[in-house]
DNA sequence: ATGCAAATGCAACTCATTTGCATTTAGAAC
DNA sequence: GTTCTAAATGCAAATGAGTTGCATTTGCAT
């Protein structure tokens, strides 16, 4: 069994039809697969080797991202404190994080703390909003807790 | 001194001593009590007179709102979808928001979805962090739900 | 193998935000 | 009130993430 050709991993999340599967594509698809956490274009473009950041441009990294973004194969996101952008396979499931304001390292949350049952929830009191009491469609959220982590903790 | 002259409200936040109370300050610190939304500093700039607009310069404003995020008086926030810093006084509570996919409105969450008991959460299981199963001091969090408002849900 | 729409490289551009520096000003000390 | 000085401001130039136009290349369907 020759596998020595898929550099690949079977992907989490099936490539759609009607994308060219090119070797930048790949590449940045990978990169993004190997990836622990959440990254930037700039990081994307980083992990590749010298020899391809030659010969790949930064404006094909933005470009592929936005394509994998526009068929729901990644999640855009940005992070308080930083002004960048990034980008997250989307594995199954999602994943919420935990951020030190001293070090800025992240955290995966062990659960997501919210458990929406209904798709709907009720948005507003009727006097901050011109809506009056209306129900918001939730198809996706996102939960950050920002606080500080055990070693920043103890060096204070 | 008059109080009558005094267009600025009780703070509901102190404003910190060793910091200069100028004209500029004020105002800026004006336009985001009177706001009913976090603002951007371009947003805020675009709140002044024309007059004003003409003596002050944005670069004051960026400053002005980086020495009151410093300070504590503000909560600076991006949001998703949109590049930009929005900045927002740090009143009693905090508000949650609900953005809409389509219009981008942002409608304020009644209640807070999360009910920290606590102020400890457990962050990790031991698989997906070097950290292994420890605390994590949350001091705040933040919360977006996205999805489709009513209006934009009947457009579909 | 061929053709063409999709994807890429490159360079120039936009736009939010930052910074250096000379000038002004709040507010404390007289 | 006057003086003094560090802090704050205005201006203009710089930065840096992200985007775009266009000529060229390349998947991939035929």
């Amino acid at each position: 069994m020759k596998k020595d050709k898929e550099q690949v991993k079977a992907p989490a999340v099936e490539y759609p039809a009607g994308l060219k599967w090119t070797k930048q594509r790949k590449r940045v698809y990978q990169i993004l697969n190997d990836a622990t956490e959440p990254l930037s274009a700039a990081q994307v473009y980083a992990r590749m080797e010298p020899a391809e950041q030659e010969q790949y441009a930064i404006s094909t990294i933005y470009r592929i991202l936005a394509a994998f973004e526009e068929n729901q194969m990644v999640e855009k996101t940005t992070w308080m404190g930083e002004g960048t952008v990034v980008y997250e396979l989307r594995r199954s499931g999602h994943v919420h994080y935990a951020v030190c304001l001293d070090c800025h390292k992240r955290i995966p949350l062990e659960h997501c703390p919210l458990h929406m049952g209904g798709a709907h929830v009720h948005v507003a009191d009727g006097k901050h909003s011109e809506l009056g009491t209306e129900d918001f469609e939730v198809v996706s959220h996102k939960i950050e807790l920002y606080g500080y982590c055990k070693e920043c903790k103890a060096k204070h």
